[in-house]
RNA sequence: UGAGUUGGCCAGAUGAUCGCUGCCUGAUAUGAAAAUUAUCAGGGGGAGGAAAGUCCGGGCUCCACAGGGCAGGGUGCCAGCUAACGGCUGGGAGGCGUGAGCCUACGACAAGUGCAGCAGAGAGAAGACCGCCGAUGGCUGCUUUCGAGUAGAACAGGUAAGGCUGAAAGGGUGCGGUAAGAGCGCACCGGACCACUGGUAACAGUUGGUUGCAGGGUAAACUCCACCCGGAGCAAGACCAAAUAGGGUUCCUAAUGGCGUGGCCCACGUUGGAACCGGGUAGGUUGCUUGAGCCUUAGAGCGAUUUAAGGCCUAGACGAAUGAUUAUCCUUUUCUUAGGAAAAGAACAGAACCCGGCUUAUACGGCUGACUCACUAA
RNA sequence: GGAGAGAUGGCAGAGUGGUCGAAUGCACCGGUCUUGAAAACCGGCAUGGGUUUAUAGCCCAUCUAGGGUUCAAAUCCCUAUCUCUCCG
């Protein structure tokens, strides 16, 4: 019998988790949400959110995304292998109903397991957009020595 | 019945499945034991009336048990309540409303200083531009009994009735009075001061007396008066563990110095101090929920509030829990002859040390107490 | 969570309560100059409503929004909204 619980095991729990992942992720991205991935060394898959109060105004529509995200990815873990993900908002997002955001989680969750596993070959999305790619660096470096 | 005024309460309900979190109980593992940690099972808790804005006031913590002075800030009719307040209650005054009621930063410009563009004659113990008068003094003419009389002009001058300007022009109305006028005099109205009476007081008065009458506005202008305020904030602060180090170099000197101290000075406390370089960690525990707490009953008070007795424990997270799906009831809307069917479950919005207020946001919102006005009936 | 600063034309940015719809610069528009352009010089230039057949002119409102004090508010006071900065 699987468990569909939500520990502190799979969670995100401190900044050097987060930074980690920062570093060269494998990305996905809907019209709500940009994903980051990456394989960890754990046996089961780890989730991070991200919900920035410049991108979702309100703290009681932040907690409403917060909790689908986690839901979602409680009900689907058994379908992952052992990645971590974090998940980053966009700005918008709290105009969408629960059922929408839902759908597209629950593809997205899916889509991330393809792209990192070890046999698949190494996604697109780096050699064709490696302006961005610098952009996140840079923003990444910032803030670590504050910390 | 309609229209209104004002206060209080609620913030969909119940169940099922899958989850999160901390509390209690039990089991297993590590361990000599206590204890702690990890996992599992069960039980019973788990967002708001504004949790928001951070506009005020406190508790709590550190700086000194928060002391004196200056500077700075706040409040501002009176009395009370309170831990405290810029809050609340009651009263006064003024304004609005037929009324129930509502609103008001409502001390002092007669302590002093400042400000008021443009316009206007004049803007503060005002002023003569137009106007009115020209009694009085002079001028000119006429008459003359040589004393003066009379007419005219408007030179000196008088005048704040009327006009003009402006946001604002130094009590109002009427009569008398005058050369014309004027609180110049009188009557009434209004005001000021003193006394008396009522009231704790603010204040009030068909009360009595004095006074022709304040020297206009502005203090959310400086200021004065009365009262209040030390500073910083849980990212306050305390502890444990770990890593590196128990350092090196230079300078100042012994102290009328440095630091604490966050506007300044005094005073106080403490101490050798400062700068640079190197190394390198930022993990956990605590503060953290029993509190000016909530409910009921009784007493005091017009009331805010308070006293006594009994009962209750009611979120404590930390990359941050309090949720998702679904069924029924209920409510609303739409469709249908009806039965019924479909859709939606709302608005504002999410604790982060805790309280008391204020302000702002709130649905087709719902329930309820008291009161006012209008109409009708008995 | 806490502390603080600000909001003025298309943009930046001055503005002691009074002749302020508001200096100045950039941008923009028109003109002079040039074969043409740049530079320079000269002039203009906020928005909405009303009046008018229409333009010009005139009047009213607007300095983030709403109240208040004052004869008079961009300026002083209160409330709200938004933006930015700092504190580990």
């Amino acid at each position: 019998m699987e468990s569909f619980g939500f520990g502190r095991e799979l969670r995100l729990l401190t900044p050097s988790h987060y930074s980690r992942i920062f570093n060269e992720p494998v990305r996905a991205a809907t019209n709500c949400f940009t994903l980051l991935a990456k394989a960890n060394d754990l046996s089961n898959p780890r989730l991070g959110l991200t919900v920035a109060k410049k991108r979702v105004k309100k703290a009681c529509d932040r907690n409403r995304i917060k909790r689908l995200a986690r839901e979602s990815f409680r009900l689907s873990q058994h379908k992952l292998d052992n990645i971590d993900i974090v998940l980053m908002v966009k700005n918008g997002c709290e105009l969408q109903d629960n059922a929408e955001l839902t759908k597209q989680l629950n593809k997205m969750w899916l889509k991330l397991n393809e792209r990192c596993k070890p046999g698949a070959p190494k996604p697109a999305p780096f050699k064709k957009r490696p302006r961005n790619q610098k952009n996140n660096k840079s923003k990444l470096n910032k803030p670590s020595p504050t910390r």
